[in-house]
DNA sequence: ACCATAGTTCTATGAATATAAAACAACCAA
DNA sequence: TTGGTTGTTTTATATTCATAGAACTATGGT
């Protein structure tokens, strides 16, 4: 590959594990084909899992570097960080 | 994404999970990087872990689908599935 | 027959993960 | 101020995972 990076591993293993759950991988399918904007409280909702459950797997994605999240005071609205996607796993949201 | 899947996370959660791990990664890039065959042994001893934890890792990736095993009587030859990753996780091997 | 080689399986163990109830924090609205 | 909404943190629990020693299987060489 192109440029060599100091440990890799370092990013890679937690997003990888990051995906590697079924509840996450669906709510990274939902925002992926989701137009407008998604609440934590939406997401979860769909999800049919607990909001502490919810909250969890929020913490998870973004401590892997896969979400980010804008707080509008009352509701926290998450979105894929596709730039992340892009550049350690090249294609994997078309794919998924 | 062309073709709807019947639960195509039935196949790929087993697969990030498989890859969800330092170890088993490095195994991956060294099968990749590697132009011969190599044997678990090999590998295993490249990893500085103890055989019986290798084997449990080969298990592992085998039953995700990702490599796959020849045996030479003596000695078991392990390769890529590359068919494979190009079919779930397309361009990954070459991110990696 | 005996020993060495190559791997798997069994067993044990400590660490990490997923889940959700309960308590908490921050905010708005009536 | 009281109460409802939105989400996080704490605590508890059950499960899965990674590791490796020990025993076992299978094979080959001498």
């Amino acid at each position: 590959m192109n440029i060599k990076q100091p440990n890799k591993n370092l990013v890679l293993v937690p997003m990888l594990k990051a995906l590697a759950d079924e509840t996450r991988l669906d709510i990274v399918r939902t925002l992926r084909d989701t137009p407008g904007e998604l609440s934590c409280g939406d997401i979860g909702e769909r999800m049919s899992i607990a909001k502490s459950t919810a909250s969890y797997h929020f913490r998870t994605l973004r401590e892997a570097g896969l979400i980010s999240t804008r707080k509008d005071i009352r509701t926290k609205y998450v979105s894929l960080r596709r730039d992340v996607f892009d550049e350690y796993l090249p294609g994997f949201l078309d794919s998924l």
